[in-house]
DNA sequence: CGATAGTTTGACACAGCTCAATAGGCGTGG
DNA sequence: CCACGCCTATTGAGCTGTGTCAAACTATCG
């Protein structure tokens, strides 16, 4: 049995065909020829739940496309106090060009899967590609605005509008085909209490009891802990101070 | 007497020939004809302390680049809580390409001077010239970092630190010809202490406890509430945590 | 079924907030 | 030049939200 080809993916490499980032993620930028130029020095790999990826003041030889998981951006000061700066969501870009060094950790939150190439790869193809160089533009922005959004929620937002905020921002982006501004939602949250804490520049006593009461008054329930249903996504739009 | 013609600068709009922008800034990506055709449509205005020049929702019709003075980017929650999420200084951009509205307000903290053009000029001349587009990516991901430093600072360090290392920011951004790892630092604080709270994530009384106590405790001197002398900056920056 | 890591709950402490009064800087007008 | 008023900043006193410390509970997995 022949496997049809369709003309559309007829001289996409195999390992981009089913790929995510292809269409909404960086690689949308690349015609057929470049995919297959990046193609061949890159390579899928799943990483579990806790590992490092990039490390703090590190040299970094490689990027990354995320195509499942969540991966945590993080910061720790000298006596070990530590700011999650930004979570990764299937199909962002991990890295950060024409740096050598990281100035920030990362770290899978969950298993993760990613699709990674030579950094100096990227970058020469980011002369030669304007449009690359653009998408990377974009997502940038998209990161500086929700990184400013998140610094409102960090600076003037009480322990249980942080709370709401948090579960809204996961209900938002977990869900890949999220059906948009239905009432119900349910989703595994993809980081641990600590974690949480951690992104909300709160203790994890003051997250569980701010869940605590998030569930006793009916906006969410939870299941072992991690498995979360919002049964009113107002309700909690509301909680988390517009 | 004829104005010596220097051959560097023949071909240069008069409007941009003593910019700091022109080096360090955006425009240093485009050639002469570039910049006459820019320079025709671009303008110069000065703005005085508090004059708001985009509203949040609002429609952007010009972009700048910021040539003297300093603009606080804010974001306000439905009940008029404020946090300030950024502060630019020259020759930094003021815009947010690819985006009709802006989702943050920013307003002149001191009298500012700018250099505008239409936004639509501007994304034209992007299409045709990838290094102006490479600037933009590299100041862009310098704000991402500079934002998530912040973080880190808003969720995890006390209000010592806060204050610390706001006066550690100015410190080494507001002098552009700063000698820089000189002992002591002189400077016109840009904000009013409401700002600076705003921009901490405290309270006004809070900032001005944390800096009678630097004032006491021999880091820095205040004259008539805006003029400050870091005496130390290491002690301030040991003070700031990390 | 016990071990371990993660989570919840409780009691208490304290950093930073709130409200209120005072002090200082600066421009205006006598 | 001083007197006044306005605005901003400082200082004080008391309160409260969140952190700290400690103990109990729960899920998961061998």
């Amino acid at each position: 049995m022949n496997i049809r080809q369709d003309i559309h993916n007829s001289e996409i490499p195999l390992l981009c065909q089913a790929c995510e980032a292809r269409h909404r993620g960086l690689c949308g930028a690349l015609d057929p020829s470049q995919l297959v130029a990046l193609s061949k020095q890159s390579w899928k790999q799943t990483v579990e739940t806790g590992s490092e990826l990039v490390g703090d003041a590190e040299k970094v030889a490689s990027y990354s496309n995320v195509l499942s998981g969540v991966i945590k951006l993080s910061k720790t000061l000298a006596d070990g106090r530590q700011q999650i700066v930004g979570l990764q969501f299937a199909p962002d870009f991990l890295g950060r060009p024409f740096k050598t060094e990281s100035a920030l950790n990362a770290e899978a939150a969950t298993e993760v899967s990613l699709c990674s190439f030579p950094t100096a790869l990227v970058e020469r193809m980011m002369k030669d590609s304007p449009e690359l160089e653009h998408r990377l533009l974009v997502q940038t922005l998209k990161e500086l605005d929700e990184a400013r959004d998140w610094m409102v929620t960090l600076g003037r937002k009480t322990a249980a509008e942080k709370v709401a905020s948090f579960l809204l921002l996961i209900a938002r982006n977990i869900n890949p085909c999220r059906p948009l501004s239905q009432k119900e939602v349910v989703f595994d949250l993809p980081l641990t209490r600590a974690d949480i804490a951690d992104f909300l520049g709160l203790t994890i006593e003051t997250v569980s009891r701010q869940m605590t009461i998030l569930r006793k008054d009916g906006v969410i329930a939870i299941e072992s802990n991690r498995h979360v249903t919002v049964r009113n996504m107002e309700r909690l739009e509301r909680r988390a101070g517009a």
